[in-house]
DNA sequence: TATAAAACCGAGTAATGATTCGGCTTTCAG
DNA sequence: CTGAAAGCCGAATCATTACTCGGTTTTATA
């Protein structure tokens, strides 16, 4: 009953904080069925939310039985972090790029059009982002996911922001960056559950939106 | 579906029509416990989030045990359930009073920044809104409680926004209120969490940005 | 004071769902 | 062809927590 020696697991982290993959995936294939149970629970998150997801619906849905489920994730957790990952890396490269923008060539409206389209797409191509993003914020091993996502942004944001234009302390700007932040993941989340004209007509207001916070601190002087 | 077991209000006759008095005191005692296990509630709520808020812990903070708690509520959803009303409440309550203010004698800005003010107070109110929130969205036995929420306010809203000259379909307008719900909502979630200077200027960030929305439509001509 | 209803207690029960484990099957380098 | 590693299986186990229940204490009216 007592630990025996089966190897690997007795020195590790506690199981609740083991976020990545038990072993490194040594074959494509290995690594396919990885991205296939990403793939599966992004779906899931979609179709049932997050308190109804199971391991065993999971393996399910991917046509394994948990068993093997774990053989790839050490647990449930880390399914979802690995998930939140790849969410948050997609939001890493749209940073990126905006950070190459010529920015001093855009006007104000034509930077908040690009980038308001931009994230867009990512929430778009991200299945199951609310649930995800809810559990990211819910889930105490995801929480650390969501704050390096909101840090992240809020830097970024804050160092484009005074390229714009915006000389301010770093404090104010990453005030203004958090309220940025929370404009467009709200608004974004209500486009993407929108359809047809609607949806435009929504994203249309939050452009209109975002540009009015920048224009006040632009012109604003601290 | 909440509590049936408390208290029917309002029963004030005659005393010799009363059929068993002896009952009222012990009433009032009872209803003061429901009041007194929300308030524990809400403080958890704050403290452990959801997800760890257990009956046992809710028992613990009240000061009673878990036999005691299940004699008020018949189960745990049913005291999220009953927080959630009472915050339903206090956002109908504003609501109402909203739609009897002036509203052909106030400008936009006077509007907005009563509106915002008023609902920033209800936020701050509450203890524990933002985890109450996210459960009542989470947890499918209250999301009920959030779709009567989010239609309340979209209704309410739908309909001030005519009186204030968005001359557009209904259809539109709800739209609209949709997108002023939950740039409020979120923008006052952040204000609630910060303190001082910052919060004040988020919040006149979160006026301008309102202002902005409904300056556009009561503009625009559908 | 007697007494019945209201409150209360908290160990025990039950249900749910994550995780394990011993053995089976497939793959593939040598 | 062969052996061992990779990959797989799913019933059994473990952990957590909502909820119950038989019995005790408190309250307040007659």
């Amino acid at each position: 009953m007592a630990q025996d020696n089966t190897t690997s697991i007795g020195d590790e982290l506690p199981t609740t904080s083991r976020v990545s993959p038990r072993r490194r995936p040594s074959q494509k294939r290995s690594k396919a069925r990885s991205q296939q149970i990403l793939d599966a629970t992004a779906e899931l998150l979609d179709e049932v939310g997050v308190d109804d997801l199971t391991t065993n619906l999971i393996a399910k849905q991917v046509g394994i039985s948990v068993g093997s489920l774990y053989h790839y994730f050490p647990n449930k957790h880390a399914i979802l972090y690995a998930l939140g990952e790849r969410w948050l890396e997609q939001t890493r490269l749209l940073l990126e790029q905006i950070d190459q923008w010529p920015l001093a060539t855009l006007s104000l409206r034509e930077f908040v059009d690009k980038v308001v389209d931009q994230n867009l797409k990512v929430y778009k191509k991200q299945q199951g982002v609310l649930p995800l993003v809810q559990a990211m914020f819910a889930i105490p091993e995801l929480r650390p996911l969501d704050q390096y996502h909101d840090d992240m942004v809020i830097a970024a944001m804050a160092k484009v922001f005074k390229q714009l234009g915006a000389h301010k302390h770093v404090h104010e700007r990453e005030r203004i960056a958090r309220a940025y932040l929370e404009l467009t993941h709200a608004l974004l989340l209500v486009v993407v559950s929108q359809q047809g004209q609607r949806a435009k007509r929504t994203l249309d207001d939050l452009k209109w939106m975002v540009e009015a916070l920048l224009q006040r601190h632009l012109t604003d002087i601290d």
